[in-house]
DNA sequence: ATCTATTAATAATG
DNA sequence: TCATTATTAATAGAT
């Protein structure tokens, strides 16, 4: 890739090879990373100079990549008793590792990934697990909506009532001095109330409408009751 | 380099990363060879995939590059310490037990239990990852169902050519001897063929060769060609 | 696995 | 070390 092609020997001359070696470690250093955000992979890539200096890479961390390269050679490692600590250990690792390894695996075929070597009962089975899953969530969200719902509207009857009685509470004091009563009106929140609710008001964390199902068939009767909110 | 820039972040479709994780990871252990050759480099290089596949490359011994990185820190380890060995066991294990903490906690999460803590945009986030699962686990079944039933039926065929082969040769067999012909029904599993595979799919590996148009009413005709599922 | 249009890396040079 | 550029090498997408 360059001016010219070069045979793969060590470079004689000593500042090329130096100016290669920045270039080329570079180079590597990207592409080791780009091999692991693309593919999800971990990498890890450790450099000595001719001199002895010393560049590193590594997607997550070093000392982890090292550590999990070491697991891969437990068995081969049998050369002489390591402690009995050490070896509890090592066990509660292996064990744990392998569930790791498990629940990932579990993880990525509910996530669709990964199904290639399933049975048909298998991709049945996990099918359904998905159904329930998915009805429960929708389910969750939806009670969660509806509560917030109901919180909002509570504060909006409050707010009204209170506005009511300030209402009253200003009139009270205007009758004496004036003939005009003011009259506010003062249906914060109850108009409303029999449409639902509006798209803006519901600040807190919720985004969309999510009230699922069928659209009940008789539109006439009070929509408020079909919320099942605790008021008409 | 290639047909078309790619943007660097995880590729979605888990084919292609594994395809573009296999040549990429070709790719790098070459230029880490080059690299070491080049410039006279001691090079290290360990690459888990995403499934927990190991890889490496070492110019050296991958055993001789850690001890020598490790050496590197020597003096920021020098507290006291009931072996390295022991101690990386420790933190891995404890890291194992988080992850599994976590895992097993998204696995529930996704049988949609355990849901109570999670705020709407997260139930929101879990639905969309339910349905995508959903959706490619049914895609994965139903392409299993065709090529089932591909299998089959072309079976079928090919047993109903030899059946007819068979009666034949027994007609030429006969036609000296006797009047009399056996006559065999070859219709090898076939009334099923209405129920037809769920709604969506089969857009790859599809023959062509299937199902559409209505049944004929007539069903003294030939069956044999017609779908034969395996069940019921 | 193989092919190839395209992008990316880099050797030589200033 | 940095910038430029002619060239080779790597590779994304297709088959």
């Amino acid at each position: 890739m360059a001016r010219e092609k070069i045979k793969i020997k060590k470079i004689d001359n000593v500042t090329a090879r130096q100016v290669t070696f920045s270039k080329r470690r570079r180079g590597l250093f990207k592409k080791a990373q780009e091999l692991a955000v693309l593919c999800d992979a971990e990498v890890g890539l450790i450099i000595f100079s001719a001199t002895g200096k010393l560049f590193d890479y590594a997607s997550s961390s070093i000392k982890d990549i090292i550590t999990r390269y070491e697991l891969h050679f437990q068995d081969a490692n049998k050369t002489s008793r390591p402690s009995l600590e050490l070896q509890l250990e090592h066990s509660s690792n292996i064990k744990l590792s392998q569930e790791v390894a498990e629940k990932t695996r579990q993880l990525r075929r509910m996530k669709g990934e990964d199904l290639q070597g399933m049975s048909f009962d298998e991709l049945q089975e996990l099918e359904k697990m998905l159904e329930t899953g998915l009805s429960r969530v929708i389910e969750t969200k939806d009670k969660q909506i509806m509560s917030d719902i109901i919180a909002l509207r509570q504060k909006g009857i409050q707010l009204a009532e209170e506005n009511e009685r300030l209402v009253r509470k200003m009139a009270m004091l205007d009758k004496g001095s004036k003939g005009g009563v003011l009259m506010m009106d003062s249906d914060f929140g109850i108009q409303q109330a029999e449409e639902g609710v509006s798209s803006e008001s519901m600040t807190t964390t919720n985004t969309g409408s999510c009230i699922t199902g069928p659209p009940p068939e008789d539109d006439s009767s009070d929509t408020s009751l079909k919320l099942g909110l605790p008021f008409s």
